[in-house]
DNA sequence: GTCAAACGTTTTGTATACAAAAAACCATTG
DNA sequence: CAATGGTTTTTTGTATACAAAACGTTTGAC
């Protein structure tokens, strides 16, 4: 645990954006956010740059912070980069794996299936987060690893959008299956392909995530309203 | 131009440190460094998180700012990802490039000739540097050009030693062309395969990169000595 | 001699004060 | 009524003051 009020202050700034607790484009005010958060405007602007470097607000000099929510074109483009990025992880994977790191992406795989089965979708959730990061691991590649776990983190809510689309749990477990294999067997094509598929949004996922967006959008727009009264 | 104190003392920092003048794992002490700069602390922090969002300095909490030299295998893993990157560029701007990027593309591979003939090398670096950046815009995928111009940059002291290398310059002019081609034909397979090769550390170029990496190292040594005397 | 506890020093994190830039307001003029 | 210029208010950026945590040192016990 982080005794610093600027994490504190990042955190739970980061969770309001994300909830859409602030409209596109609307302007953070220090010095009400500050007394709102009992701090002085010193850590509030700290987590302002923190926020900044991870794309979540734009700093304008001597303007101040404006919350930047990505437009639904630039959504589809991270999730492209993120495709093409877990793509890379599994063919390095499929050549560099360790047999232990094998051994606990298939452990991932089970307790996913299991979890489905069981209906528990926050468990499925989990280890469904688990299985992503085995593999930037996997690929033996540090660095590689922490930038695709970036965007990953980046990207959480609205993959959680469209994990709440019927069927996509099924299709993701034979998905995950097909991924194990091609890194057992060590085919680095297979493992490239399947999980780039995997990730991209095309096809009728593109207009699911484009409904879960559309939603999310209402509630950001319907709480500007509501701070206007 | 930029007004703000914070902005001008992280690219001194920035500056200092990529040229070695700090030792890896030092200390940046806040007070003497606000006084060498004649800046209180506040900009001077301000400037070490945006350092650590780069990843230039380290920071703990209530430690301190240390300076981070990567590590030579982590130089490797960067070069690796940037490879991919590029590769992935490569591959979406051979289907996506516009007639227009295309010529500006065409324009600097022959400005690269040009200054390679004349034997003029900084031209030839800053006409190398507009390359790589419009085959990222060609991707058609902004986030993946402000992606890879990141990397780009945060690579940029190394690649500088590795373009100081004997002949490195003629076999990256064919292959710019190589690259130009494959764009103009639409030839996904090749742009991605050449822009991987183009960048990637392997063979004797790895043992290039070692040496001037090597160099670089007793530089930041030596400075840590004179400031020990 | 080693370890540990208490003290003093240094350094970080935060609050606050102040200067300067931007925004808002208002009056005046065409 | 629009536009412009000056004045006031707000807000950002920076300096400084202060509290608390980390660090180093000395002292004391075993």
């Amino acid at each position: 645990m982080n005794t610093r009020l600027a994490d504190h202050v990042r955190e739970a700034l980061e969770q309001m954006i994300v909830t859409g607790d602030f409209a596109d484009g609307e302007r953070l005010d220090e010095i009400r956010l500050a007394e709102r958060f009992n701090v002085s405007r010193t850590p509030l602007r700290e987590a302002f740059q923190a926020l900044a470097a991870s794309g979540l607000v734009q700093l304008l000099p001597r303007r101040g912070a404006f919350v930047r929510h990505p437009a639904f074109h630039e959504i589809i483009e991270m999730f492209e980069v993120m495709a093409e990025l877990e793509a890379v992880c599994g063919r390095l994977a499929a050549r560099r794996v360790t047999p232990q790191t094998l051994q606990q992406i298939k452990a991932t795989v089970i307790a996913c299936e299991c979890a489905a089965h069981a209906g528990d979708s926050d468990g499925y959730y989990r280890e469904n987060e688990h299985f992503h990061q085995l593999v930037y691991i996997a690929s033996g590649n540090d660095f590689l690893a922490n930038e695709a776990q970036r965007l990953h983190k980046r990207l959480q809510p609205f993959r959680r959008m469209q994990l709440r689309v019927r069927g996509r749990m099924i299709q993701s477990l034979s998905e995950h299956r097909l991924i194990l294999t091609a890194l057992e067997t060590g085919d680095s094509t297979a493992a490239e392909t399947v999980l780039r598929e995997h990730v991209a949004v095309q096809g009728s996922k593109f207009n699911d995530l484009m409904a879960s967006y559309k939603q999310s959008n209402l509630r950001a727009h319907s709480q500007l309203i509501s701070m206007r009264e």
